[in-house]
DNA sequence: GGCCGGGTCTGACATTTGTCATGTCCGGTG
DNA sequence: CACCGGACATGACAAATGTCAGACCCGGCC
């Protein structure tokens, strides 16, 4: 006997998401109960139907993906989460399987592999993409410190030293040290260059 | 009387391309004769095919959407372009125009609206979405120069001036004075916070 | 207790970067 | 032609940034 799937299937696009749907209703043991473009959205939705499965856009306006799971996780714990992405960087899954996501794989998947990982993870087992896998382990964890990290992100967009320090209240020479020591430890010529291979690792 | 539309469908997520054709596939006038992962397959799938229309993502390892419609413009003149895209930024819909696109759009439009759109362009019309073409319109032409453009492209990676400087044959003062122009051209603290906002607008 | 080691924080100094004044070389205009 | 505006290019100076040595606190370890 097999059992049915309720599945919730959040994505901003809606072009990807009407398609899953439709791709994922041939299955006959999945049946969509609820769609979501935004993060919130997929939140109240999930309240509102309790799905068995919730199938997350990593990159969502309003709450990414992890932040969901991080609050499925409390609120509905025997909904189990699934994350697809466009462009996984290795930090992502590290928190992605932090917040108790189930499964975690890239969009260049089949909708038919799709639907089989849907009954893995329904299953209680979990599945993650071997080759996104490596990259996390290849990447390795994060050398920053705390406050390096707090500081990086607040020099992401490229604001002054003084903005910086403002924002994070901390003196300005307090905090050209903590970029430089987060641009050495990360082999970076500058703040920038080390604002940019963090996010790419997904440090940030 | 419905003629048959012809499409070939590039998107390097597996996941939407393959859903994407199975959801066309229900409209009875439009059948997908072929599909690519990549740039330069979707050139090599249109010259082997002929499509009427080529439904190009933007983003695609290799070579992005525009520039796939540029060589398909040579190559297959009566092959109409409609490009899809995730986050739209307006300078590529002004490069995509440019290179004889008849359609763009972002995927959050649905399966339903996309084969209208397919319908359309078809017949030598040509559709650009709303809200698109209002930042496109909003966020103007490029105030940058032909070389403040190239330098800000050479410093996106955050390499220091005396990199730039040798990379674009300039002296180290004339390429600070091409960062520090197009700074203040997209009023930007800093040549950093500049990169990021010629980005966005799609002007690098 | 005394002694590290590491994270946090700071100011002083050297380097890099941003700004400015200046000059040259075009293409268009009266 | 003479003139003007703008892109291109440069060096000198002022301002921001990166680097360094050092102080403090805290938790683990002889």
């Amino acid at each position: 006997m097999t059992t049915t799937v309720r599945v919730l299937l959040a994505d901003d696009e809606h072009l990807i998401r009407g398609a899953l749907a439709a791709l994922l209703s041939l299955e006959d043991d999945l049946v969509v109960v609820a769609e979501a473009a935004t993060g919130p959205e997929a939140l109240a939705m999930a309240r509102a139907h309790a799905p068995d499965v919730a199938v997350l856009d990593l990159q969502m306006p309003g709450a990414d993906g992890v932040r969901v799971a991080t609050s499925l996780r409390a609120e509905l714990p025997d909904c189990k989460v699934l994350i697809v992405t466009s462009h996984g960087r290795p930090g992502h899954l590290k928190r992605a399987l932090a917040a108790g996501v189930r499964g975690f794989v890239p969009k260049t998947v089949s909708a038919q592999r799709l639907a089989e990982l849907i009954r893995t993870v329904h299953a209680g087992n979990r599945y993650v993409d071997p080759e996104l896998a490596a990259d996390a382990i290849s990447a390795g964890d994060s050398p920053l410190t705390a406050r390096e990290a707090e500081v990086l992100e607040h020099a992401a967009d490229g604001a002054p030293v003084a903005e910086i320090a403002e924002r994070a209240a901390l003196a300005e020479g307090t905090v050209r040290n903590y970029l430089s020591s987060a641009a050495s430890k990360l082999g970076a010529e500058n703040r920038h260059a080390a604002v940019r291979l963090a996010r790419e690792r997904g440090w940030v």
